[in-house]
DNA sequence: GCCACCCTGACGATGCGTAAGTGTAA
DNA sequence: TTTACACTTACGCATCGTCAGGGTGG
């Protein structure tokens, strides 16, 4: 078979034909009369073979090596191309959405473009201070070309406080785009991931966060149901009762709790559901005398009778720290 | 600042900053008596330019176009630049798991390699006669380097009856490992895919399918959960009983839950159990004569006194043909 | 003689390393 | 003079398309 009906019956170009020649992949063939190379049924099945490692991945030297050299095995070889590959594949995802970020902004030239790219540039920047700056300026720059997307991805995974509070700062004033991205977040398996999607939604505004801080509730992570209650507090919303006052019968957490829960108990119908839920919880003798401690404290930011006649039960406890706290909270709300 | 310096600040070569130059990209900067290239500010700063361009995948052509012609915008290039990347990374990706299965086929040397190439590449051909010839030759070779993943995803994907009927045989025949695969396939929230995993399923033996199947019979599709409700009747599982009593209760599929019941049925216990199921949701007069003649028809192939005692309420039935159908079937049975 | 092949050789595009051979500043 | 730069020119890498200039077969 000549040149040509090869090339078209195996989709390879005569010039690669020719090429893999040159590098001494495919055999000096016979040739007729006139020159003609003639390939045959032997060299057909090499092309294939060839085009097959080819697709792999392989350069044409490594095909001649696995085509020829007996000693060359392919494991090694086929282990480094799926890494490369995988490599490849991250950083062309990574680069991918830079681009869809790019083009979200819509730029109306390059210098937009150019901007935003320093600014996602400096937001995955190893400087602290970097990233603080660049999350400012893209706070500053009212909006046009600063991604919400880029600055969501930053606050679910910022690392340094400092930067990570910028961040949170700059969301609540980005908008309401950002709260798609956020509840998505929330679904993250990732628990910090979903903390930090919390932290995020507490300081933002607006109707549709509290509706996602509700559902952060039933969280199975404690730590995001916790931040959700003290900020659904913070809202007025009573939903965040029952978490509250678990939070004041563990040791942490406890005196943030009793802030949010002092805060809700200005309705005096929900300050005494929550005095009976803590009195319930953590009231009995068989709590221990920590707990009623911290539930003394958590009552003193109470108002209302009914947190004065559970302070008054528990002057009488057994434990005189617990009687001592309760005495002194009463004697200040009497001079109050 | 001199070259070397420059090249040194801006992780640019030497090399690259004067083949800038050299394509017009970085302007005629000043030069010093001795010819030294002298970069100013406004150079560095152009040199970042370009860099953060070249950073989004743009050619040096684009980039010198894009911060010197005015004309040129960024939208459209944009949109190409994503595009491209994601071919890219669909390419990639495709490469990936055709070098992971052909690692997991650890190839003892580059003749199994192409091989196990020139099967998968056969399994996505678009010809079903290659497709369906691969999957023999697949099943066939004894195993090595026959990745179960790709007659897995073969068997999750054909579209044509024949070639998946041979996939699903091959897969038969391939051992436990294809199980954890077709589970996860389980989970597809694409109905087909499910579908086509139970079908699988059905066909290949093992405890283990067993007990998935029995979690089909949660699922939200009907098709799937019917497949499921057949295969773990035919392996004489009483947990379909519900499944197949719904199915007789409709149009289309009655007819393979009657023969599956009855199947089920030659244990006289959990025949009682079934008619009396059967009759419950069928034979009342609320249902539709066509669900009473259904099940008539399913009833004839329950062995037992109780599908004798409800072909014979049956056979009084208001509608003609129920009655006689039931009146026929009857008949056959005590002939029997 | 015309058409459809074939041959070899070479350039170009892409982005960049790495020289070789030479000049300059301290 | 040495040392460390800088300069220009050019080759090489890996893969290919494509063109030029010329021969072959029917």
């Amino acid at each position: 078979m000549l040149i040509g009906e090869v090339a078209q019956r195996s989709g390879v170009s005569a010039r690669m034909l020719r090429h893999y020649e040159s590098l001494g992949l495919l055999r000096p063939t016979e040739r007729t009369g006139a020159g003609y190379r003639e390939y045959s049924g032997e060299d057909i099945r090499r092309i294939f073979h060839i085009e097959s490692l080819r697709s792999l991945g392989l350069s044409l030297r490594d095909v001649a090596r696995a085509l020829d050299d007996p000693g060359f095995e392919p494991a090694e070889l086929i282990e480094t191309l799926v890494g490369r590959t995988r490599e490849r594949i991250a950083a062309e995802t990574e680069l991918l959405t830079r681009l869809e970020r790019i083009g979200a902004a819509d730029p109306a030239g390059w210098e937009d473009v150019l901007r935003t790219v320093a600014l996602l540039h400096a937001l995955d920047s190893d400087d602290p201070a970097r990233r603080q700056r660049a999350v400012l300026s893209a706070a500053g720059g009212a909006g046009g070309g600063v991604p919400v997307e880029a600055l969501v991805e930053a606050a679910l995974g910022e690392q340094d406080p400092n930067v990570a509070g910028a961040v949170r700062w700059a969301l609540a004033r980005s908008g309401d785009a950002a709260l798609p991205l956020l509840a998505q977040a929330l679904t993250s398996p990732a628990a910090e991931v979903r903390r930090r999607a919390v932290r995020a939604l507490a300081e933002l505004p607006g109707e549709g966060t509290t509706a996602l801080l509700r559902d952060v509730l039933t969280d199975t992570d404690p730590v995001c149901r916790r931040r959700a209650a003290v900020a659904l507090a913070a809202r007025g919303l009573a939903d965040a009762v029952p978490t509250l006052t678990e939070m004041v019968a563990e040791p942490t957490g406890d005196v943030e709790a009793a802030d949010a829960l002092g805060a809700l108990a200005v309705d005096p119908a929900l300050a005494e559901r929550i005095v009976s839920g803590l009195v319930d919880r953590l009231g009995h003798g068989s709590a221990a005398p920590s707990a009623r401690l911290r539930l003394a404290q958590a009552l003193a930011d109470i108002p209302g009778p009914a947190a004065a006649r559970a302070l008054t039960d528990l002057s009488h406890d057994a434990d005189r720290t617990v009687a001592l706290t309760a005495d002194y909270v009463l004697h200040l709300r009497r001079a109050a």
